[in-house]
DNA sequence: ATATTATTGAAAATGATTATCAATAAGGAA
DNA sequence: TTCCTTATTGATAATCATTTTCAATAATAT
């Protein structure tokens, strides 16, 4: 279980959070969880396929794309669309937490650039708006996409 | 050309746009422009396929979705993805513009509320985040998203 | 009006994601 | 442990939004 394995053991947090909604603790869903707490982030289901294939040669694509569906709903990952035609997948730990970024996305050559300067007062304004919207449209929040969309350094280059 | 046809008659905003890409003003580009200033936010291609064919019935999908993308890379529309696996259109009207607005999205049944409340915080914030990102990573920005994801009213309701 | 070439639309192809379904394995009970 | 129930898996086929192809058409410049 290297690096920050995320909530490891058997008591852990997504192990809890598994048993509690009746969901089972099988080894594709370890793995799959495994691996995306080692990986860099914005993997798509292939690349993550690809990642757990190598520690777990019988997995099948349909159980990754099904897995991450399940974790996402369970708010454990975050499925992005950066515009390429696939979803990339990346592991929540939580809104207020450490990790939490933005993006960049550049336009012409899809350049994703994670950010979190400037995170804090984002995610200031952020709650607030959150709690004024949870009031005004009852809406139970859970999570928010902040992208910026535009040219890259390299390709605003090109364009002279 | 009724409503707010958006920068209408020849010499207006998108024509100047298209002339000056090089692009040519064809039928099936004025009319699918129209259509989504004419119509409410969100349309699916094949939404506006379906509108433009009452107006221009030779219209082809084909057509709709290359003329989305132009408007797209000319910044004139917006493409969203919402999760239900069709991508969602609507016009930009600038960044600055009355019109703009942010989203707040139900993951459990796909409901979407488009909120201007508060956005003038939101804006500011984003201004200057935007300022800062633009020097630090020498990105030209031109538009951005902010989602909130969570359950709606309803939604809520009935899981207790 | 003519020439040039961007644009169109029908049809076929693509490719990510989903549905099916029989085989398998987690977790609970005994 | 062993047995039972049923959630989960993985191979395969199906779906379906979006792209590609390509010959025909129409927008602009001269
Ligand atoms: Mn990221
Ligand atoms: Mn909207
Ligand atoms: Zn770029
Ligand atoms: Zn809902």
């Amino acid at each position: 279980m290297p690096r920050g394995w995320y909530g490891g053991g058997p008591g852990g947090w997504w192990q809890r959070q598994f048993r509690g909604g009746g969901y089972r603790i099988t080894m594709p869903r370890q793995i799959i969880l495994q691996v995306l707490d080692e990986s860099k982030r914005h993997l798509s289901a292939e690349d993550i396929y690809l990642k757990v294939y190598q520690i777990y040669p019988t997995i099948g694509l349909t159980t990754v794309y099904r897995t991450l569906e399940l974790l996402v709903r369970m708010g454990l990952v975050f499925k992005f669309d950066f515009g390429d035609g696939r979803a990339r997948y990346e592991l929540t730990r939580g809104d207020g937490n450490l990790s939490h970024h933005h993006h960049l996305i550049c336009t012409n050559c899809g350049r994703i650039i994670d950010y979190d300067d400037f995170i804090e007062e984002e995610l200031e304004l952020i709650k607030k708006t959150r709690q004024e919207l949870e009031k005004k449209y009852g809406f139970e929040i859970r999570n928010h996409t902040l992208q910026f969309y535009g040219l890259c350094k390299k390709c605003k280059a090109i364009k002279e």
